[in-house]
DNA sequence: AATGAAATGTTATTATGTTACATAAACATT
DNA sequence: AATGTTTATGTAACATAATAACATTTCATT
């Protein structure tokens, strides 16, 4: 089992795994795409923490419960159809993955990743959006996808 | 000669060039530390435009006017130099590393990526760096290196 | 010249991600 | 149910990015 770090004193994870799962099974029912069993495996080890998680670390944790031997495309293609139907993040200053945990609403996701204990707290900020939208405008610069990883040390692990 | 993108009209990018060693010299001059040939070499690789470009890409680059055998190590040593004493930017989305271009003043960098040319511009605006600590520190969460990098496409781009 | 610290050389290895092509499962249409 | 089509998965090899470990050289200072 790896480091456990609950951060919010009211945050039961479970429930919160559940949710993910649930949002995930909705929207992929709206979107006319297919849960499938190994999207779902890759999605609910995703879920298991707010930590993010490199894709071989992922198939290993894939593997036990696999029908067959895996490889590490198996597992990029999974997170490949995550990202795209929004259910997953990819954290390029980390080479790893975590689900989605809020709901956007149209704005950019931005993220609080401790460096100690590699909990990553997910956020969708107005002000941020903004900031940085209206920056790009003055450059005449067209936004697609921004990244916004912001690196540092969370409440928790200063306090220890 | 890879693709050449002089976005400002009033960009002479040889006096940028320059411009960026100079500023080499001085900071490691007053740092202490010793500009040396390699590290002098890599820098100039990556002056050359504002394009971001991969390790590989500099070390082929680099091979030709080196006085013997190079391996990537020694490009990612340099590398390294360069962004401990920030006169270089590792773009994470990319793999890739840019010449500081700016000065920073105490706050922090932030990109425009263009998909396309692969053209980065590198900001350090105030409004950015503010709304960045702000909603960290209504998280609790202590900012130490936030990556900034704003995918999307250029206005020379746009236009073509 | 002798010393110690910083920089570089050399080789191998690890980590991360992709290509290409074969097979199988799901879905729609007859 | 049989057929063709699309989508997903299996399998193996490969490509790219980054680091480890240890030997050697360079440089500034005694």
């Amino acid at each position: 089992m790896e480091q456990e770090n609950f951060h919010f004193s009211d945050h039961n994870h479970e429930n919160c795994k559940s949710a993910i799962i649930k949002t995930a099974e909705k929207r992929c029912e709206e979107n006319g795409v297919r849960f499938t069993r190994q999207r779902r495996m890759v999605l609910e080890i995703l879920a298991e923490s707010h930590q993010a998680i490199g894709a071989y670390d992922i198939l290993e944790r894939f593997k036990p419960n696999a029908k067959s031997r895996t490889a590490p495309v198996t597992i990029y293609r999974a997170l490949d159809f995550l990202i795209e139907n929004n259910l997953a993040h990819r954290l390029s200053s980390l080479n790893a993955f975590v689900a989605c945990s809020t709901t956007h609403n149209g704005l950019d996701a931005q993220f609080l990743v401790c460096k100690k204990c590699q909990y990553v707290a997910e956020l969708s900020t107005n002000s941020l959006h903004k900031a940085i939208h209206k920056e790009a405008e003055s450059a005449e610069f067209t936004v697609t996808s921004p990244m916004i990883e912001i690196r540092g040390i969370c409440s928790t692990c200063k306090k220890s």
